[in-house]
DNA sequence: CTTTAATTTTATCCTTTGGTAAAATATATC
DNA sequence: GATATATTTTACCAAAGGATAAAATTAAAG
């Protein structure tokens, strides 16, 4: 699940040392992922200056030098948690491929973003709180890696438009409305239960809302 | 700006006292709405935790023991200004009116809520971090007067698909979508402005993102 | 102008928090 | 099973943060 992979986030000095030492034993690993487990929901609550690395090691059982063992800082754990999320959250919007149709294409990827709101709620949280905060440190990544990859996408769909497969809607909306609706099942979820004391842990819920999401939304774009 | 009027939150104990003291000297009110805006301003960015009373004095332009002296603790000052932002928060879907056409009913709503982004995008926030937090503070608000509000209005939408004239749609999933797209604008604005270099402030962009909203969401709802 | 009440400042307290040092324990390798 | 290395614990520190006390200043009322 600790994916990372050439991400324009500032690579932990220590992760995957080549020279030297021995990483990765199965301890390792095993506390690695603890902990960020740990952090991911902490984080989702606190966000990352609400956060302390008492509540963090408590959750993950074991003392706060102990954690600080593995990631030598507060702000190293936070980027390594905010990496991870990154690569599961840019994901789906990757695969958008212009060659299929729009009605395909749009249907799978607010699936795969709804299911991402169903799988990883607490990771979808932190990456809330990180934006709503004024993405101190993700704004890099917004400004450039993000930029381009929904600019791309921006230029397929504006494709579809142009060949009539698709109403006249401005990519880049449709995009943050997508994002909006799917997100919003995670990140308001304590609201959502509260209005309908349901989750998307609940399968028929799940289903329910993807159905009526994408009713709505593809009613409205196609033509 | 500080309305606050009957909200199941409990009130400060100081405010409005009626015995003895005299209150609202024109210091007071004037100094209670520079910490009111100056909190806002750094709950919305780091949430309640996170938030210092240092940064919000000093945002205010006042010492620490000054603010204090007008909010007795930092939960006070929170509680204060969720209860403004709850009440702004809420008035609009007070006023869908079954009478009128949904047409017009759901079109007004959607433009008062993305105004409300548009006007108190900071606000937007406090509210989104604090229920991303899972809303520690107004989960007995969401849980009891916006469920009953809520209820109710779904009461009016599904009178409205009964009658024939929306599309076969889900009250509490229309509700949230037209909630989700039009709150993202304010509470992911970072990312907006990443992306499109653009925000609501923008009069051109506001009009543009809010037709652009109704145009696919009334298609998408609409027989 | 005095007197009284409201406001602001200064000094301070105690707790929490991120982080370190170093000793103690466990694990692996030969 | 001895040695080296990895992991965990214990004890601690300095800074930050919420809050209070009391003195100093300013504004209001008579």
């Amino acid at each position: 699940m600790t994916l990372n992979q050439g991400f324009p986030l500032p690579a932990e000095p220590d992760a995957d040392r080549a020279g030297g030492k021995r990483r990765d034993s199965r301890i390792q690993v095993r506390n690695r992922e603890k902990i960020l487990d740990a952090a991911t929901e902490i984080f989702s609550m606190y966000g990352y200056r609400g956060a302390t690395l008492d509540q963090i090691a408590e959750k993950a059982a074991m003392s706060k030098p102990n954690l600080l063992y593995y990631f030598s800082s507060k702000q190293e754990l936070y980027l390594a948690v905010l990496r991870d999320i990154l690569e599961i959250w840019l994901q789906p919007l990757k695969e958008l491929d212009e060659r299929e149709s729009p009605e395909r294409e749009i249907s799978a990827y607010i699936d795969q973003k709804i299911r991402f709101s169903q799988l990883y709620p607490t990771a979808s949280r932190v990456f809330a709180n990180e934006i709503v905060a004024g993405a101190p440190i993700l704004k890099p990544v917004l400004d450039s890696y993000l930029r381009d990859i929904v600019k791309k996408k921006a230029r397929v769909i504006r494709k579809w438009v142009k060949r009539g497969e698709l109403a006249d809607v401005d990519p880049y909306h449709l995009i943050m409305m997508i994002w909006a609706v799917t997100q919003h099942y995670a990140d308001f979820a304590v609201q959502i239960d509260s209005l309908l004391g349901k989750s998307l842990d609940d399968e028929k819920f799940y289903n329910q809302t993807r159905k009526h999401i994408k009713r709505i939304l593809m009613r409205g774009i196609l033509k």
